[in-house]
DNA sequence: AGGTGGATAGACCAATCGGTCTAGATACTA
DNA sequence: TAGTATCTAGACCGATTGGTCTATCCACCT
């Protein structure tokens, strides 16, 4: 009865398929307004063989957003306690650049990223993306905690702010870079990123890291 | 037939009180997930006084955006021209601290401002909300493009992302502001909206104005 | 050949969607 | 009192929604 193993048989074509086209109609119409007869249609389905394979709508989107969150928080893998003043805004400089370019591969990423943080509020999907928000959440909090123990980070403010505004920040030039990413050339690309990290590090850095 | 001159003929608080209800409808829900009936039977309507007032779904939405950004832009004045490197910072505290109040006492103005941002793209609201949005963001880019002008904006990458960092970083100050504000005595509000107004100038502005 | 369970297709359902239309209430004018 | 314009109410419409159910097909086993 539970549809998760049974998904798990099917190709792994089909299967990327009926996600990534999930992912765009969540992403552009938000739960709500996406269609799951579009969604179907799109992916080349019967009614009947996505109701073998998911519960129900809600069901999906949270395969979405898993789908979604594997493909970030997946291939980021940090040591945390191994950071210290000297290695912490290098190493987050170094992530931030590994991660970059697959917001430009998967579009869809940063759509899904920004419905699962507006969507945890729902309370029809309260619980359901609230583990994978909160692990990410969570995760970054550790960091800039981190940051924060070594001296790397700014501490005079509430954390979570800290948190929020940076990713906000991050978000914004992630759609921005969404937009123009086809219009520049490599080398443009790693130069502007440079750019929008140290900004970003501007904001949430001690004041003597603050300078170039 | 225009509904506009109509609509104005009803009693203030029966106009706010469906331009607010529609506001946290449109606000929660995106513009498709929006329902149209909630929003009228949460107002206390009927179909067909609604219809009589609005041409249709699309009418109302673009009467709530317009609604909102007078909120905001209507309270915000500031002759770009004046500012130079002295002042151009201190005015847009001051701005922002005038500003910020405002996003407490109508929490679904951020909620329909990030509905206009994103829903810029939908085709089918193309044009509705554009003109609003539009005139916004221009007026923040004249203000950063003043700001360049007078040396206390860095330029060292477009000008458009620099824009859409800023706005991504307050709204999700906001957003947290909007969740924090009730547990914070007002002189707390006063310290945190000096550290984002800060935080966000270190952002923005160039190199020797990013310290304090 | 007959049986069994995984997989598939699509007709079908009640509920809801945005939107139309008619009937009537109210109020002012002649 | 009759007429007319401004409103108001809600029954009603076709389309679409998320979801159910039955029939069939196919592979494998005995």
């Amino acid at each position: 009865m539970s549809p998760r193993p049974r998904f798990e048989n099917l190709s792994a074509e089909r299967r990327s398929e009926l996600l990534e086209c999930a992912a765009n109609e969540f992403a552009q119409h938000g739960y709500r307004g996406a269609s799951l007869n579009r969604i179907i249609a799109g992916a080349g389905l019967s009614k009947g063989v996505f109701y073998y394979y998911f519960d129900d709508k809600a069901d999906l989107f949270e395969t979405v957003v898993a789908y979604a969150f594997d493909h970030v928080v997946g291939s980021t893998r940090v040591d945390i306690e191994s950071l210290d003043r000297e290695t912490f805004w290098p190493a987050l400089q170094k992530m931030y650049v590994e991660l970059l370019p697959k917001t430009h591969d998967l579009p869809w990423l940063a759509g899904i990223g920004k419905l699962a943080y507006q969507s945890a509020e729902d309370p029809e999907l309260e619980g359901l993306v609230a583990r994978h928000f909160f692990d990410t959440r969570q995760f970054v909090m550790n960091l800039l905690q981190r940051g924060r123990d070594v001296g790397a980070v700014r501490d005079d403010g509430p954390l979570e702010l800290l948190v929020a505004m940076v990713f906000g920040a991050l978000e914004a030039s992630d759609r921005w870079f969404v937009e123009t990413w086809d219009g520049l050339s490599s080398q443009e690309r790693e130069q502007i990123a440079a750019i929008v990290f140290e900004a970003t590090r501007r904001m949430a850095a001690v004041d003597d890291e603050g300078r170039a």
